[in-house]
This record gives structure tokens, C-alpha cells and sequence, in this order.
DNA sequence: CTGAATTAGTTGACATAGTCCACGAATCAT
DNA sequence: ATGATTCGTGGACTATGTCAACTAATTCAG
């Protein structure tokens, strides 16, 4: 049981150092100030546009205010852009604009180079391991 | 590479899951209203203790100057106590009260629940795997 | 076809967590 | 001793997270 509440603190751990990573590297790149989740959504989008502020939200396990307020910051630097769905007039669909896919390949970049960097001690077979379980979760 | 920044998605919802779980099952418990990190926290100083702020900073990554104010909340709840460190005036050593104690069983029998129902696609093998393969990161 | 329940999204108010910077005090190196 | 370093504290600010209330569009029971 030692092992098993340990595990929550060696997750919260790396989650943390992919943080820090990118708050040192994304400086460079984060002009607009959208801030790491910013980031996170923007990549999210690419993956699966043109979504729904509802899948987005489930995706990512956040609430769904938080990402009303979120989009719009991003919609209001000009890196998404809302369109009215035609079979439900509820949803909004997001896409990306030009600008916001030059981001996300940058953010992107990024992202690799700090997992990189904090996936040395682990070889290539174990990178794929520890993967594929984490996906299974 | 879309492998690789998936990575830091599958890890945060991970994250997030957990974080919601004891979102869910810690009210029960946590009376003082001390959070997630406060808990967090206690947890740590249970297997550290007596510990000093640096070593607990660096420990979970974060602030320091979170860190003491999270450990002021705690001490106000009288969860921990500090002592003086009789080698070095500089730093202040941090252990449990019986209070805490209790406290950090509580919550460390919640997070295991939480995390035992968060793996269930995995077998014991599995898990293991993957703690030892978090744990070398 | 209509009213009740559901769903998508927004907003307000608030709570918690993270970052940066500067400071005082104790210690260390030379 | 004195200058650099380390430990901890405090202030100011930003970013994230949570909860509850609300509008508008849709679905579904009867």
C-alpha cells in the first residue's frame, strides 16, 4: 500500500517536471501568453478538429467553464475559431486559424524535445511500455 | 512524435483522474478543508519526517514559498509541528502530530482506493511494471 | 404536438495552486 | 571577518480549478 500511494506521487512528479520543462523552453515560443494549458488545448484541437466544447472538455477532463474562458482567450489572440454546428444548434465547433497551427507545431516541438530529455534513463523498448500502459488507463 | 506529446496528455488525464477521485472521496475525510496538497504534503512528511523544508521542496517540486505557506496552514490545523535544528540554526525540521498521523492513514487508505479503481484495466503484473518504469524517471 | 427533462455553452464568485522577486538570518569558504 | 551561499519567509501577481446559476437548443414521453 506504500507502493500504491506512492505511485500517486511519482505520477504528480513527472507531471510536474513536463511542467517545469515547459515553462523554461515555452517562453520563447508563447508570445501571446496563452500559458502551458493554453498550449495543451491548442494541441488538443489540432488532434481533433472541428470539435465540440463538450468533447474538448471531456477529453481533457477539465470543467467546462474553465474552458469557455480558456477558448476565448485563445479565440481573442486569434488562434481558434468558432463555427456554429448545422445539425445542433447548441454546439460550437472549434477549429484552428493559420496562426494557431504554426503555434501548436511549435508547442509541439517542444513538448518532444522536454519528454525527450526526461525519458533518457528509459530505453527505447521501455519508452513504448511505459506508453502503452499509461493509454490502457 | 504525435506518440511522444501524447505522452504528457495521457499522463495529466491520469493525473486529473486521480485528482478528481480524491476530489470525490476526500471530503469525507478532510475536515480542516487542507486540499489536495495539504494532503499531499502530510503524506510526504510521514515518510520523511523529521524533515526540512528544502528537502520536502525538493521532494514534491514545488515553491518554496508554497511551501511554507501550505506548511503554516497545516501547523495552524495542528497537523505538524516544527523544531529547530539543533546542527544548523537555518533550518526548521517537520514531523507529524498524532493528529496528523491519523489524518495522513485516512487519506493514504482514499488514495488507494482511488488508485486501485483507476487500474483495474491493468493486471498485477502490469502495475508493477509500470510503477517501476514511473519510478526510474 | 407539447411540456418536462436533458444537453451545450456561458457567466459570476470564489478557492486553491504556482511563479517571481526580494529579504533576513545562519552558515560556509577562505 | 567578509563575501558568497543556503534556508526559510513574505508580498504581489497570475493561472487553474470548483461550484452554482442561467439561457438556448434539443430530445423524448405521452
Amino acid at each position: 500500500m506504500q507502493q500504491t500511494s506512492d505511485l500517486a506521487f511519482v505520477v504528480d512528479r513527472f507531471m510536474r517536471r513536463i511542467h517545469a520543462g515547459l515553462h523554461q523552453q515555452a517562453v520563447q515560443v508563447d508570445t501571446d501568453r496563452i500559458g502551458p494549458f493554453g498550449g495543451m488545448i491548442l494541441m488538443a484541437v489540432a488532434e481533433m478538429e472541428p470539435v465540440s466544447i463538450h468533447a474538448l472538455v471531456a477529453h481533457m477532463a477539465r470543467d467546462k467553464s474553465q474552458m469557455t474562458r480558456s477558448l476565448r482567450m485563445l479565440e481573442e489572440r486569434g488562434l481558434i475559431a468558432r463555427a456554429g454546428c448545422p445539425e445542433d444548434g447548441r454546439v460550437s465547433l472549434v477549429s484552428l486559424t493559420s496562426k494557431g497551427r504554426d503555434l501548436v507545431a511549435a508547442f509541439q516541438r517542444i513538448l518532444s524535445e522536454v519528454l525527450d530529455g526526461l525519458m533518457v534513463p528509459l530505453g527505447q523498448a521501455e519508452r513504448a511500455q511505459l506508453s502503452a500502459l499509461l493509454r490502457r488507463l
